[in-house]
DNA sequence: AACCCGGGGCA
DNA sequence: TGCCCAGGGTT
């Protein structure tokens, strides 16, 4: 059993059926840590344009690792999970600084970067130096379940320990890399979440899920997503020629990103009204501005909370104090790393002020 | 163990 | 809408 499942696998590989990647077959491990890093829980397609961007601006680790992180943040822009970017830079420090500039090559050592967890180091070990790790992401769960009919909750520790022991045991002995690539692009072709290809799927004569017709409960989540809706209204205050932003800091969505001066809600609020509120009078305090203009309510549906923002123009015609924020010149924003509603917003420049 | 973190494609 | 994507870090 376990036999045919990895044979045919490398053969289902061997015939050209799986998708190209600009990092495929790539042997630099710094560029399948990137690729990597870029592609968790990223789709192939869209991190593509990113990885090319990356290699050219940063060739070598040393380039990366010496880069301004504003930079990189601004390459990173739009792509999502930030603390990816961050941890991405902290770990080429890291390799530069604790490995003399060379990417570790054991398991451990690997896993032991910013960044990189039993997934990106099983990766890596097996991509670059063909070490005897099975990678466990959310393709392979998916293609084990169903063809083992495991109905163990994947997102638990339980399942997790499972899955990794069963991929494990299946690796075959000295073609970890081409076995890890097989499987991955075989449940992003084949066994695919919605609608997989059973009527053509060699492994379906023996796949337990296909037999019993369980394809579609297959791999089984145990939590459900709770999504929370947030009322952003941004306060875009320009004196003279300079706008005023800030890098988001705290333990929330878009660290390191920056933004307008925020103020926000637990529920929709008329603009007019915003500004008797005590929140605004206690950020514009004494200022004396004037409201030119407002933007249509926008909407941006992340993973786990729904932002409905809204963008408000203040110009003043003294130099405001603001704590925290800075004074920026609007021609150098896109030095700076925004979120996507913000980079639309600034896109979109129908208002006057832009 | 539970929770948090983006943006996009697709049915 | 809901689900998922070459997951990892923090609490």
């Amino acid at each position: 059993m376990n036999k045919f499942f990895t044979e045919t696998l490398l053969d289902w590989n061997n015939n050209e059926n799986t998708r190209s990647m600009p990092w495929k077959g790539e042997k630099d491990p710094y560029r399948i840590w990137l690729s990597e890093i870029i592609l968790q829980q990223t789709r192939v397609e869209q991190g593509w344009t990113y990885y090319e961007k990356f290699i050219l601006n940063y060739p070598t680790v040393q380039d990366l690792a010496a880069a301004p992180e504003e930079a990189v943040f601004r390459l990173w822009q739009g792509l999502g999970y930030y603390a990816r970017c961050k941890n991405m830079l902290a770990a080429a420090k890291q390799i530069v600084s604790m490995h003399h500039g060379h990417f570790p090559n054991t398991y451990d050592a690997i896993q032991s970067l910013k960044g990189i967890g039993p997934y990106t180091s099983a990766a890596i070990a097996s991509f670059a130096f063909n070490l005897p790790h099975a990678v466990l992401d959310g393709n392979v769960f998916r293609v084990l379940s169903r063809f083992f009919d495991i109905d163990t909750p994947i997102d638990t520790t339980a399942g997790k320990k499972q899955f990794t022991q069963l991929a494990q045991e299946l690796l075959p002995h000295g073609q970890s890399a081409s076995y890890n690539q097989s499987i991955m692009d075989f449940g992003a072709v084949v066994c695919k979440p919605q609608q997989p290809a059973c009527k053509s799927c060699p492994l379906s004569k023996k796949c337990k899920a296909y037999q019993q017709g369980l394809t579609s409960l297959l791999p089984v989540k145990s939590k459900k997503l709770v999504i929370r809706k947030r009322y952003f209204y941004y306060l875009v205050v320009q004196h003279q020629d300079n706008i005023y932003i800030r890098k988001r800091t705290e333990n929330d969505i878009w660290q390191n990103l920056h933004e307008f001066i925020l103020l926000e809600t637990t529920a929709p609020e008329d603009p007019a009204t915003l500004q008797a509120s005590t929140a605004f009078k206690d950020i514009m305090k004494d200022i004396r501005y004037n409201i030119d203009g407002t933007s249509a309510p926008l909407k941006q549906q992340l993973t786990h909370q729904t932002i409905y923002s809204q963008f408000l123009l203040l110009s003043v015609n003294e130099k405001p104090e603001l704590p925290g924020y800075t004074a920026v010149p609007k021609e150098q924003l896109d030095h700076y790393a925004f979120p996507k509603t913000i980079t639309d917003f600034l896109k979109n420049r129908e208002l006057t002020l832009f």
